[in-house]
DNA sequence: TATTAATTTTAGGCAAACCTAAAAATATAA
DNA sequence: TTATATTTTTAGGTTTGCCTAAAATTAATA
């Protein structure tokens, strides 16, 4: 079924679909992708409609927009794109690792596959990105190892960073100005219930 | 001068009138970027006036259009990210040196400017790409080095092949069937006046 | 040089992907 | 449960980059 090519924005929508679903399970509201593109509700209801007509998803008027297995498809393919042009900016090119989200942004709509195939040969095919987000391969799968959230650590529990979800540059310089990153050793001190805030020690100091 | 990023129609058209001037030295016709582009003559005299606007090109109704100082700017910095990415294509992952000019053709409008110097500096500064083009520096400077024509070529001297001007599927496959590529050693040996064809001897064979 | 041919431009239209304003549907709160 | 607020959709509009058809200009030829 994935009949055409997509263009830069159809793509934009699916991958952001997708990452909101919380891998398919979820519908998603019209709004919920308005904030993340940045593009008006009104203007996100037109796209959705035409994704919908393209089985990408399945959209009910005033209900939201559930991915199809065809659109999850799709988006892992970009997703794979995006992972592996950020490990070629890091490891190759020596962009440090909170700037080469934007120009993978740009890299990922790049349409030969056939690129995309050589050039994770060429990395050696990388099982993780510099934000230690996992990559899917050539079919789309995922190896998954479990990994637990910050939030989800006990007090005076302590783990490792292996991984950065949020990807926005004003988070990436708060990281950078508190010195965290893949591989800091972090240990919650104390949860601060009214605002779900955490205290935390990293790599033993502070 | 130049304020704005453009699209990607922009810089193919700019890319298009560069080629076509020889330099910047003569005027070109709608006429002519339109068969480049296959795009309808009505419609290049639309983008030509928009160009125009922006001082990338100087447009005179129905006498053509010559490319400006800034406009060569732009066509250098889109020939060096086209040029270096064909470096890259063919030296880091392999690919074939007539199948790299189509990806190039997409992974040359990708804007980051420091991509691109980080990328020419991961290939050791190369001067050349792989069809023998010289590759601008970052300043848009081409080391200029003197080459002569196949069809200056006067019968039986030979030369060796260093460059393939002609950037086109089906001429590719042409030079692929006839075995032709950089350092192919290429001798005349008749020339036909009524259609300009010429006879040669490749490699010392037929 | 007058006529025909080719080139280029103008005029009006279309699709994609956005927008604003207002209407419709759904959710929340008094 | 009615009133209010929020979300979503519809309706109509804009810009970009293309199109076709017809008019204007320039070039070629008889």
């Amino acid at each position: 079924m994935p009949n055409n090519k997509l263009t830069k924005s159809e793509e934009d929508y699916i991958k952001t679909i997708f990452n909101l679903s919380e891998f398919g399970n979820k519908q998603v509201s019209t709004n919920s992708i308005s904030k993340v593109l940045k593009i008006e509700p009104a203007s996100v209801t037109d796209m959705v409609k035409k994704l919908s007509l393209k089985k990408l998803i399945y959209h009910k008027k005033y209900k939201g927009s559930q991915i199809s297995k065809s659109g999850i498809k799709v988006a892992l393919q970009i997703i794979r794109k995006h992972r592996l042009w950020e490990v070629f900016l890091h490891e190759k090119l020596n962009f440090k690792w909170d700037k080469i989200h934007n120009i993978a942004e740009e890299l990922e709509h790049v349409s030969s596959s056939k690129l995309i195939d050589k050039l994770d040969d060429y990395l050696k095919y990388p099982k993780i990105d510099p934000h230690g987000d996992p990559i899917p391969n050539k079919l789309g799968v995922i190896e998954s190892n479990i990994k637990i959230s910050l939030s989800d650590l006990k007090i005076f529990e302590s783990g490792i960073v292996s991984r950065i979800i949020k990807e926005d540059d004003h988070f990436f310089k708060l990281l950078k100005k508190l010195n965290i990153q893949i591989g800091t050793k972090i240990k919650v001190i104390e949860k601060l219930e009214f605002d779900n805030s955490l205290e935390i020690i990293i790599d033993n100091k502070k």
